[in-house]
DNA sequence: AAACTATGCGCAAACGTTTGCACAACGTCG
DNA sequence: CGACGTTGTGCAAACGTTTGCGCATAGTTT
């Protein structure tokens, strides 16, 4: 059609100078009261938008923040919609670009955000980790990384204790009276996963149950993930079987219920499990999973903010939030 | 940090002009092979990455495309996956905002984005309706719905076949003996929750099955709706309860189902329940649960294709997708 | 040898904004 | 009455690209 109205048609029609209409429509005081009103009532007639790509040229800024999502689970469903909240009341747009959870793309990714220019960054349960050593220090956008762990000068991250919640899912199960837990993991190179195995091994230490690697079950995260793990957990003789399994996320635990149950084994009678997140799925399995909540909407939201402080130049942290257990049926009753 | 290497400098490091620069990065056979070889890799060891803003107003082009989310479910999260891939095998990039379900936020949502000047724009399930009559004829960017249904000069839609789908549950449980049939509503303006009821109503009435509005359930489709379903399932006498419900979607499907065995019913002996979309919980419920497949990730890649197509100026048309019954468990054996 | 055609490159305009600076008009103060 | 501040406006540069056009140089055809 014709041509969107640009700042000229503006000040054409109401016989100023485009300098003028830049900073009426901005509501400049430098200009009087009257121009204004009248400036910007054109504006309307016409149905003016601003050129964003005019304007982030000169200015330098794209009013944008990039995000980088692994394929897109409940949990990380939940996250992003703390961020995208944060940013349109913030006025900024979002530009997603997701890495189908390899590592690999993920940089990859990241270089085709930058592109964009964002005036910053929002990187979700990072599996890259080394890999951003070489790109972080050239970026001139500030970063945060969500459920991963990087600082440096201006990156940060919001991250759940994940140790913590690793302890405090383990000591549950250990407070049941289970003593040979499993621990089913979560992707390999995640840093959340190496922090809940840890806490995992931490209260296990603290109960005096001496570590079994083999009860360290390598797994990614997936439905898919907990139902193979079936295999591996009747694979050995009944005496020798772990009791529970401590989950990386809700998704295995579920996977790993459904495929155990179908399998004939009762929960939480033949075996206790909990997972991590507290996706809304998991209410309503069954049984009702007890997990480690995520405060999901939460770090979204922090991370926005946490660009937005850094944009302004104030002195900004990173933050570890904890969860706490929600106790449902899953592990037995409390 | 230093500013971003722009063409100036590479054109000055490489004793050429900047336009030689410009045609040698765009891989022009009018400049000489030795040179353009020079300049790219300059360009690589300078770490160059053009300036997205600068070529957009140049071009008029953003190399982006727009998404219109409602709040993110797995239903969502899946086409969107499919949208994202084939976006960025396209080269372009994706520009999302969300709705939070709201109708009212949808429309505010799409000024947001067209501010960004998106060389096309997707909108999945749209519940704004008629709200998109005034603003879709002054777009100049092509526009496909998914989900919803509208068609235009350059809006086209993309969409299971509702009707069909529902007609094929109700089927399914008249087949299995069930006569009192309840359809457990989705969001009320969507066009797909009015389609699903119209296949349920086509089905019954093609049954001999007189059709009782006290068995149209309103509710929005989601896990919540699906618990509270429960509540009026239960409030009649036990004589004319329904024996099986088709619900709008999966996640009303086994909120329904859980709050429904904890009140004591069986599934499927006592109420038979189908859902629709084919998430990937649906499979591991308990029990599985029966529903109708839609082909979301497909429906994405589609919608970018669509939108590519227009680009081009190629003739292109809306198009209606059949999904399959996948018969588990929940409504009988089949 | 003259007349073309390719080939390779540079000039300069254009895209739509923002913003530092200059300037005019009009007080106001000493 | 001159110096000076205020207020409102315009000029022009700048942001980093792309691209039509022109101009050499070299090669090819008559």
């Amino acid at each position: 059609m014709h041509n969107r109205p640009s700042i000229k048609d503006i000040a054409r029609k109401a016989g100023v100078s485009p300098s003028t209409v830049s900073r009426a429509l901005a509501g400049s005081t430098r200009v009087s009261r009257e121009t204004r009103e009248r400036v910007q009532a054109i504006a309307a007639e016409l149905g003016y938008a601003p050129s964003v790509a005019a304007r982030s040229l000169v200015t330098g800024r794209s009013q944008t923040f990039g995000v980088i999502t692994p394929t897109s689970d409940p949990y990380v469903a939940a996250v992003m919609q703390g961020v995208e909240s944060a940013c349109i009341s913030a006025g900024y747009r979002l530009l997603i670009a997701s890495t189908g959870g390899e590592p690999a793309r993920e940089i990859e990714a990241v270089r085709l955000l930058l592109a964009q220019q964002p005036d910053g960054l929002i990187v979700l349960s990072s599996r890259a980790g080394a890999a951003y050593g070489s790109i972080l220090p050239r970026l001139d956008a500030p970063v945060v990384f969500i459920n991963s762990w990087h600082e440096g000068e201006r990156v940060f991250s919001i991250a759940t204790d994940n140790e913590y919640g690793g302890w405090l899912a383990t000591r549950h199960l250990l407070d049941l009276g289970r003593r040979r837990i499993a621990y089913l993991g979560g992707p390999e190179k995640g840093r959340s996963h190496r922090a809940r195995a840890a806490g995992w091994r931490r209260a296990l230490a603290e109960a005096g149950v001496s570590f079994d690697p083999d009860l360290l079950w390598p797994a990614d995260g997936s439905i898919e993930a907990g139902r193979l793990a079936v295999e591996r957990l009747l694979a050995g003789p009944a005496k020798t079987r772990p009791t529970a399994v401590f989950c990386y996320n809700d998704l295995s635990a579920l996977g790993l219920m459904a495929e155990a149950q179908a399998r004939g084994l009762t929960i939480p009678g033949d075996l206790s499990v909990v997972g991590f997140d507290n996706i809304p799925f998991a209410a309503i399995a069954h049984p009702p999973l007890t997990t480690v909540d995520q405060r999901k909407r939460e770090m979204g939201g922090l991370a926005v903010e946490t660009l937005l402080a850094a944009l302004r130049g104030e002195p900004v942290a990173s933050i570890h939030l904890r969860g706490e257990l929600i106790v449902r049926e899953s592990a037995g009753k409390a």
